[in-house]
RNA sequence: GGGCAGUUAGCUCAGCGGUAGAGCACCGCCUUCACACGGCGGGGGCCACAGGUUCAAAUCCUGUACUGCCCACCA
């Protein structure tokens, strides 16, 4: 691409869609069976088909395909697996709100219209979500995408499914358990959302049968009174030892129930009484078995009273409760109530209030899988941060059997077949023909689907060909790492090993990395349902898909949340930018790319700023891959930052640029290294902003031998160059630095003009420290805008001057006439000031013989030596102020 | 009730035994030939509080106070 075309400031829009474009039509990102050497591998978290990438899926995007593309430059054959995930209730909730605005509903439809129609909804939205991942720059293989419901994993979770069953690991029964009336549907314990709800509790008495009196219990559930079954007190309870065993009256139904004792009971609670309703309550349920209670269901799947409930029947729960109420104040039951506070369950899709209910639902025995899911952390998948692994722990120890059938269509349909003929369960791969038993063959299918986790547990293999003996899963299982929230520590992370050890005999993955939440700016979880989502695609329409992932990686801390606000992708654009200015300039001062360059090691290189720079760099490229390999994502980012701006921008393009006009040797020495920095650097900043370092890259020159890859993304990461790594060049740079700053303060705060040249005295402190100086004396003159320097130890300072104390130095600033002696005076008290709180502070320090004993001798030189330096300046200072002073 | 984080400059956060840093914001000066999405310089913090360990504590320990999150069956 030719010079002319780089613009003054970096256009993202074309740049990006141009790359994009070049890679997904190039297949870049496919990895060819079978790899040559070492393998990296990541399955994506795969995205809900119900909407859009929200900014939390940017992040996880963001540092998978860093590890990603990192992992490629090491020479890894990387493969990505994009896909989606058909979220069940999600993705029914979603279509059926829009079937209700059409004034429809998915029973109109019917089963079969209604889950044609969510497949439609999926194919949108699944390029949706495709366009999404793709203008992230994810580097993902297309050709291996993969959908939760495709036939492949369709046919994995079916075979699962049968050989749990058939391992004895699933079981059907009627239990107690989490029913949305909304979502109509069962839900598993971790999808219930418990959140504390103002409430009223309500003291009722209960007659006892043989009229001697009442019970009197505390609810905060009344409409549920026509299920109770007993009435519960704890065995210590003297209030009511006497009473145990005797029958109470059902206030409103009449209906005899027994008052049992159970230490489950807390007697200071309420009354120390609790009436047991084993048919809407999970505690209740447990008593109701352990005593042999009747399970009386009063309250419907729809929230309506049963049968049970007498007269009550058909009313909805509310309406019942307030009829129940009613009933009870005229009874003269109701003692008093009271405002309290109770931890509710709510339906973690649609916030709906959970009603416990007994019904018949698939369970998955979970207790031999969690076990072995246990035993492999961390020894054989290693959790990241640390911080999560008693959280995991925790979680497996108190784990209940699994809840896996939904009551909703759209999902992979229960492979169990019940015969109506003779009423044998099958349960099977492949749909049975017939009745093993009696031959039949008329086979009725459940109805129930299964729960949305159980086929994303099977993800990382179920992608990768299983059950068939694929290349892939040869290759790439167990998978490198798994970038994830914590959200799903549990519904997912926790099950793919369960079923990754179970099914493939290893873990699913050998990391696990669990990034922080991306907040909104009140901290809040971004969630489709709560709305307050921030679209990545609108950031990149702003200010670029870099910007927006470098942000992310700087944010990366681990075990931190993040609250995003858009100033920050806004202010790192501007480092985006400054790269490209960067690059500007080096295409500016390097021969057209047809010109061959001269070739030379760079170890060969001896500029004072070439060094330097390449010094760094080297401690750069070390630095960044240990981050990498340590998922310290945001001290990857900010180190890169640094070096770019402050260092190589800051510092070291505007040191070579009068090598860059001498022609001759010192260009072309200029020259080669700038490129080789330049390259390098790209280089380590192309995992975190693909996109403008492939831009670059592509425009660089090539030296005459170079044969390196036109795309970057088939470069390796830079090799280390030791002979490059020269610690003496960073000592020595700070003289420098540091008497081109002293001159620069004495001319801002004095408010000399920047154009006015300086007549400038510096005084070396030793003769190394006068060597440096004076090798590089056209380079401070340059820097510091001086016309004149006097570099001399014992250099006579002028009258009207001003000075400042630099490591290695001291500079003195000639100040004919034009000077405010005021202004001056004011700096040097302010410096006096600020090396006198310093001193004061090491003095008292070496002051303590406590610390002179016992601190490392090496630290007590240091601030000895350090005491010296300070007074040696103030004393120079010091004189010089009194001159001010007359 | 249990567990885990956090509390550092106006804001967002690094630092996690040697006496405080970054970005943004702020204040000067500058249309210097890569970049005003810029350059140069500057101001700003008893590092939540109270004890303790140590020669030395944002940094380790023990409490306290807020804030957030996770788990848990309190009707």
């Amino acid at each position: 691409m030719p010079q002319e075309d780089l613009s003054k400031s970096y256009a993202p829009a074309e740049i990006e869609g141009r790359w994009r474009a070049r890679w997904e039509e190039g297949g870049v990102f496919s990895p060819s069976l079978p790899a040559a050497g070492e393998t990296y591998s990541i399955v994506i978290p795969p995205p809900t088909v119900t909407g859009n990438l929200h900014i939390g899926h940017a992040f996880n995007l963001t540092l998978q395909d860093l590890l990603c593309r990192h992992a490629r430059q090491l020479g890894k054959t990387v493969l990505w697996v994009p896909g989606e995930d058909h979220a069940g209730i999600a993705t029914q909730n979603v279509v059926e709100r829009r079937l209700a605005a059409e004034g429809t509903s998915r029973h109109e439809l019917g089963r079969e219209a209604f889950v044609r129609r969510i497949w439609q909804w999926k194919e949108e939205y699944g390029e949706n979500i495709r366009r999404q991942i793709k203008a992230m720059g994810a580097s993902v293989d297309w050709s291996r995408e993969r959908f939760t419901m495709d036939d492949g994993l369709s046919r994995a979770v079916r075979r699962v499914f049968a050989r749990l069953y058939k391992e004895g690991l699933i079981y059907k029964g009627d239990y107690i358990t989490n029913w949305c009336p909304r979502c109509h549907t069962a839900l598993a314990d971790d999808e219930v959302e418990h959140a504390p709800k103002r409430g009223t509790l309500w003291f009722i008495r209960y007659p006892l049968a043989d009229g001697s009196g009442f019970v009197t219990i505390a609810t905060t559930r009344p409409e549920t009174i026509p299920g109770d079954s007993a009435v519960a007190v704890n065995p210590e309870d003297v209030r009511y030892q006497s009473l145990i065993g005797k029958t109470l009256l059902l206030p409103l139904l009449n209906r005899p129930i027994p008052l049992i004792a159970d230490a489950y009971v807390d007697r200071e609670f309420g009354t120390g009484a609790l009436k047991v309703t084993p048919a809407h309550d999970h505690n209740d349920w447990k008593l109701g078995r352990k005593h042999h209670l009747e399970f009386i269901r009063a309250i419907d799947e729809d929230d309506r009273m049963t049968a049970a409930a007498g007269s009550f029947a058909g009313k909805n729960k509310m309406e019942a409760r307030e009829l129940i109420l009613q009933g009870l104040t005229d009874l003269g039951l109701l003692q008093e109530s009271r405002e309290c506070e109770h931890n509710v369950g709510h339906c973690y899709r649609c916030k709906e209030v959970i009603e416990p209910r007994i019904s018949t639902q698939w369970f998955v025995s979970v207790r031999p899988l969690a076990e072995k899911a246990r035993a492999a952390v961390p020894g054989r998948a290693a959790i990241y941060p640390e911080s999560w692994l008693k959280t995991y722990y925790n979680w497996l120890d108190n784990i209940r059997d699994w809840c896996i059938s939904r009551q909703i269509w759209w999902g992979h349909r229960i492979p169990a077949w019940t015969c109506a003929a003779c009423g044998e369960l099958l349960v099977e791969e492949e749909a049975p023909a017939a009745c093993p038993r009696c031959h039949s063959t008329d086979l009725n299918q459940e109805e129930d689907v299964l729960d949305t986790w159980f086929s994303s547990a099977l993800w990382p293999f179920s992608t990768l060909g299983w059950p068939e003996k694929t290349a892939e899963l040869k290759a790439f299982y167990p998978t490198s790492v798994l970038v994830t929230g914590f959200d799903i520590l549990f519904f997912w992370v926790a099950r793919m090993l369960m079923m990754g050890l179970h099914f493939m005999n290893d873990v699913p993955f050998r990391e696990v990395y669990i990034h922080a939440l991306v907040r909104d700016a009140d901290g809040k979880k971004m969630s489709k349902s709560t709305g307050n989502v921030i679209d990545p695609l609108e950031m990149i329409a702003k200010y670029g898909a870099d910007a927006l992932r470098f942000t992310l990686t700087a944010f990366a801390a681990m075990g931190r949340d993040i609250k995003l606000a858009e100033n920050r992708i806004e202010g790192y654009r501007h480092f985006i930018n400054k790269i490209w200015n960067a690059a500007r300039f080096t295409l500016l001062n390097l021969p057209a790319q047809e010109d061959p360059m001269p070739d030379m090691p760079l170890e060969s290189i001896h500029g004072e700023a070439h060094a330097w720079i390449l010094h760094r760099l080297e401690e750069i490229k070390t630095r960044a891959a240990a981050a990498v390999k340590e998922y310290r994502f945001n001290d990857l980012a900010q180190e890169l930052y640094k070096f770019v701006w402050s260092e190589f921008c800051d510092w070291y393009l505007e040191m070579i640029k009068a090598d860059m006009q001498a022609g001759g040797a010192a260009q072309a020495q200029a020259r080669r290294a700038l490129l080789a920095v330049m390259r390098e650097t790209l280089l380590l900043l192309h995992p975190i902003i693909p996109f403008v370092t492939a831009e670059i890259w592509s425009a660089l020159p090539r030296t005459a031998q170079d044969r390196r890859p036109d795309d970057i993304t088939q470069a390796p990461y830079p090799a280390a160059r030791p002979g490059c790594l020269r610690p003496e060049t960073a000592t020595r740079m700070e003289v420098i630095q540091s008497a081109i700053v002293a001159a620069r303060t004495i001319r801002a705060e004095l408010n000399i003009a920047p154009s006015a040249p300086l007549c400038a005295i510096i005084r070396p402190q030793d003769a190394p420290k006068a060597a440096i100086l004076e090798a590089n004396r056209e380079m401070i003159t340059r820097l510091a805008r001086l016309g004149s320097l006097h570099l001399n130890p014992d250099a006579p300072a002028p009258k009207l001057s001003a000075r400042q104390v630099a490591a290695g130095s001291e500079v003195i600033i000639c100040l004919e006439g034009a000077i405010d002696p005021e202004a001056e005076r004011a700096r040097l008290d302010k410096e006096l000031n600020k090396l006198a709180k310093e001193r004061l502070m090491l003095q008292s320090k070496l002051a303590n013989e406590n610390y002179t004993q016992k601190a490392p001798a090496d630290l007590v030189e240091r601030d000895r030596l350090r005491v010296e330096e300070i007074i040696t300046a103030e004393n120079k200072l010091k004189t010089v102020r009194d001159k001010f002073n007359t």
